[in-house]
DNA sequence: TTATTAACGCAACAGTGTTGCAAATTAAAT
DNA sequence: ATTTAATTTGCAACACTGTTGCGTTAATAA
């Protein structure tokens, strides 16, 4: 019944949190404390499974957030934002951006991160 | 006349590329070697002087293009294209989407990059 | 020329992410 | 229950990015 530990609960951690979590965060939050490198292994494959994505913050931070509704093929067009007070990373699951590009770009993935001041740290 | 034989060199290489160029580029272009540090000295500065800016691709790699009409306070709401195949980064400044966040937010900057295959390599 | 400022190199450090290998756990098969 | 196979984990090592402090050299100003 019990298999993979840490990953399962990387994933709930990640699951529950209303912001991206990066890999410090997730490591810091983990009771159970297990080495760096198996976080970053679970992280591979639970985004692999389609359960979580991983979002570049604007200072090139990797932070993690959960997937709803994405299988094996991650579809993100959702934008995200980074508070420059808090670092906090929210996706924005709503807001989806459209655009054309020129002749010839074919797109896969997208990484749109907005920076500035959020909601809380506004008030 | 002649100040700071790096810098000016540096931001040559940018601004005659039409790709942005990571700090590994930079330093493997530069003729006259000089040290890693120097390099993300002379980044910093031309950024803040407003003749670059970075742009963060979707790995997390920092990379670094000329700014177009910026001073000081830079402003790019341009889309950013990374290939998976040639790893190139190019700045769409044409391309610039628009979309509205709900209330609170307070955008400062925006790091837009989409990632599939560029023109060249799926020609 | 001399004083001041800016640029540079070097060493050291903290952090991220990857790989290989061996030990430990878990699941499956006998 | 015992043995076997497959996963998960920890540890060491490594490459790479980015930052800081400090002493030195080069450029600009006085
Ligand atoms: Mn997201
Ligand atoms: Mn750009
Ligand atoms: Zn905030
Ligand atoms: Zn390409």
């Amino acid at each position: 019944m019990i298999k993979s530990l840490n990953k399962n609960q990387i994933k709930e951690l990640i699951d529950n949190s209303d912001i991206a979590l990066s890999h410090q965060e997730i490591s810091k939050r983990l009771e159970r404390q297990c080495d760096r490198v198996t976080i970053y292994r679970a992280l591979d494959k639970l985004m692999e499974e389609g359960f979580i994505h991983r979002i570049v913050d604007v200072d090139g931070v990797s932070k993690f957030a959960a997937c709803h509704g994405c299988t094996k093929n991650h579809h993100h067009q959702h934008v995200h934002f980074s508070c420059s007070v808090c670092s906090s990373v929210t996706c924005l699951e709503e807001i989806e951006p459209d655009f054309s590009l020129p002749e010839g770009y074919q797109v896969q993935e997208m990484n749109i991160t907005l920076s500035g001041v959020c909601p809380v740290c506004s008030a």
